[in-house]
DNA sequence: GCAAAAGTGTTAATCTTACACCCATGC
DNA sequence: GCATGGGTGTAAGATTAACACTTTTGC
């Protein structure tokens, strides 16, 4: 008894001179996209023994010489050759055994990224979008890190310009429903939608109408060009200034 | 040039698999109080020589052996005698250059704490409760640290039952206002203040009034006791339980 | 002309804000 | 009785939610 408690204050001891460096950091990238009328995710499969089979989330360890928030704007350029896109740090997740090899600390980032205008330049290791509510299990703590994010999009996506990096240019409103409706998981008025877009003032009419489907064509819009500088592919400039 | 580069790649290759694990990761506590009808935070000196008498928040490292989420519980702890309250975790800062002797990643955390009833253990190091709309300069990055926190906090007041342990058991409605204005840094219409404290329903009418005021006594209201489980004074189950 | 989706307005309910007078107490 | 703050209600405005019919196109 005695013994042990000696050892355990050697233990704690050593520790804390030698191991406080001891605890990596990381960054996972929640990289949202969107096709087939449902918001999907970007995941990998998993590279350790643990989680043989199952997907994780796009992450790094956070290199020595980059502040925190590059990191995630590195690994998002890695895997889709973008650049200055929104990122926002959500949340910090840090239990003792989240990771099966070490003590990593991981800062989960989210993002909206154009599926169609960049698509993968590769699929090693499983790259590919999931469907996001398809999701059951994931590596590490990466389902709840995502879940962190989804709730965390929902929270925001009514009340800033995110999304417009998931449709293309030009769109209608409709298109832009059903991508609301696929975030926030629900359906929506379509009246009371309109009104409240043409309120926040974020749409630019083209007089411009869809052409080729087979319905009466709606008008076509694009979002307001400032609004795609702040939030959308923006400056490098633009971005280090956003960072909070 | 060429040179250069070859040198900076070994550089990297160095990093790469000896330096990731030289990032220290930290947790700083923005503990709130309130007192002379104005925010206070808990303060401590610092004591490296590039922030000499500037004032900073109450950090440490994160112990290789407990989560995360344990280390601002710690802090706490260690610097109030408190065990068990509300803590949010707010954002990650991660800044290259944040902090003048190595790489340190930090989580802060905000608290609420009552002055009142757990009066510091001690002053050393300057250990103090400080006005929080007086501070101009601090060190490291925390000046900005303590502004996120403040601004989560007021994102956060009026939505949620935070704030009870800044008041003794029982307080008039007037007090809560007054606290309030001081977390919001305005003023608010008395009538309306009071309408929606009743219609959130945290507050419990205990039929007493003030004593030795020299006007027409208030009446005197104390939490719900529900809520005090969740925000407040709460068992270390629950805490554990709630941890995002 | 039929199917499919676009486009459009009003009403009721709710929430928010602004605002003024009488009341109870200590001195 | 006077100074101080306690206590209360109402009306206007803004926001949100619910809801149905006509129009345009492709086939």
């Amino acid at each position: 008894m005695q013994e042990e408690k000696k050892l355990k204050t050697a233990e704690i001891e050593k520790q804390s001179h030698l191991e406080f460096f001891n605890i990596a950091c990381s960054v996972d990238c929640v990289l949202f996209g969107y096709a087939h009328k449902e918001l999907q995710v970007l995941l990998i499969q998993s590279d350790l023994a643990e989680f043989a089979g199952m997907w994780s989330l796009l992450g790094d360890l956070v290199q020595p010489t980059e502040d925190l928030e590059a990191a995630p704007y590195r690994v998002l350029n890695e895997r889709t050759g973008l650049k200055d896109i929104y990122l926002e740090q959500v949340y910090t997740f840090g239990s003792i055994n989240r990771h099966p090899s070490g003590r990593v600390i991981s800062t989960a980032y989210y993002s909206l990224v154009d599926m169609a205008t960049h698509p993968l330049t590769n699929t090693k290791n499983g790259l590919h979008w999931h469907p996001v509510n398809s999701l059951r299990e994931m590596a590490f703590d990466h389902k709840k890190i995502l879940d962190t994010c989804v709730q965390r999009l929902q929270e925001q996506v009514m009340e800033h310009p995110l999304v417009f990096n998931l449709l293309p240019e030009k769109f209608s409103l409709r298109a832009l429903q059903d991508l609301y409706e696929a975030i926030l998981t629900t359906t929506l008025d379509r009246r009371n939608f309109r009104k409240r877009m043409i309120l926040k003032d974020w749409l630019v009419d083209l007089d411009e109408m869809e052409e080729d489907v087979p319905h009466r064509p709606g008008k076509l819009y694009k979002v307001r060009p400032q609004l795609r500088k702040r939030y959308l592919k923006q400056s490098a400039a633009v971005r280090n200034g956003h960072a909070a």
